[in-house]
DNA sequence: ACACGCCGTCCACGTCAGTTGACGTCTGGA
DNA sequence: TCCAGACGTCAACTGACGTGGACGGCGTGT
């Protein structure tokens, strides 16, 4: 043995279920699961989600590869789960996503957290106190870091440790 | 036909040429050139190149989908190019590179426009600021703006007027 | 020389990714 | 109330992806 594959093997998911039936706000896991969450994350600047023809047009006249409105449905309620190149980077690219979020490994996990934060910033006042930090100090910004976990603390709100870094990737 | 994309729009790419003829010189741009540059590449412990047979029993074997070795020369000789998710994620894991390598471009193409502002999160503190401003009541947000703007005053940095309000693109 | 095995090449065919089109629902306006 | 348009949903269909197998070249042992 040994000389079958050039790195070390894995062993792999077989998950094929359905749509994303309990991940409101979880992680997802199968592709169905993640185009839902794009769909509910990404919205237009004023109103719900974005409707399905309304993407397949976008990317069409984006230069993409042509694609249909029910064709995202499918994608999305599960009945379709192995797409394309093209039409894998076209999503990326209209949800303003990496692909290699489309795939099982570690990368969806990060875009994840920037979707979720990326729904926070919707919300308005949230996104004002984010933009503005850009630029700021190392210093400025721990301090201000402090700042919100005394405020959190009045208001009652646990301090939240987790939420996890962004590992180096190769 | 302000809101057809969350992300800014971009021209076209459409470079879909046949192999990879004369390209050794420089960085692979279509699929082809690619998967030869792996083949090329990524050698067995001794001797030369995997046989496409090789690779085929080899991916089946961890367990990924099945797969032909003349798929793999299709591949390689550019006469198909655009296999589904799960070929792209088998020959990923195979070659050991992650899957985005084989689209166009990771981080640098139209993805940057909407990306662009979650890159500055990603980039450590001021994400975790963000996120740690979650559920803040309203006039404590407030109260955080300003502080924020202080500092960014002391820092000798524009209150930045943009970014904030508004729709996110032209 | 001959046979055997492995490999790259390529073609004809089957399967499933992706499209087309129809139907029912809902909202807003005349 | 009725009509128009937009949208989600779904089934039948088309075509490209992907496979199986045939052919020839090349090295190796007998």
């Amino acid at each position: 043995m040994g000389d079958a594959s050039p790195v070390g093997g894995r062993g792999d998911s077989d998950g094929r279920s359905a749509a994303a039936p309990d991940s409101t706000t979880g992680l997802p896991r199968t592709l169905a699961e993640k185009v839902d969450l794009l769909f509910r994350t990404v919205h237009p600047a004023k109103g719900g989600e974005y409707s399905y023809e309304h993407v397949a047009k976008a990317i069409r006249d984006r230069g993409g590869p042509s694609i249909s409105g029910s064709y995202l449905w499918l994608l999305r309620k599960g009945e379709r789960d192995n797409p394309t190149l093209r039409h894998l980077e076209a999503l990326a690219g209209f949800f303003g996503v990496p692909p290699g979020y489309f795939f099982d490994d570690d990368l969806s996990d990060s875009v994840q957290d920037q979707l979720a934060l990326l729904a926070l910033l919707r919300d308005g006042d949230v996104r004002k106190v984010a933009l503005r930090t850009s630029g700021l100090s190392r210093e400025s910004l721990q301090a201000l870091g402090e700042m919100v976990d005394r405020v959190r603390k009045l208001e009652g709100l646990p301090v939240d440790p987790e939420l996890g870094e962004g590992p180096p990737h190769p």
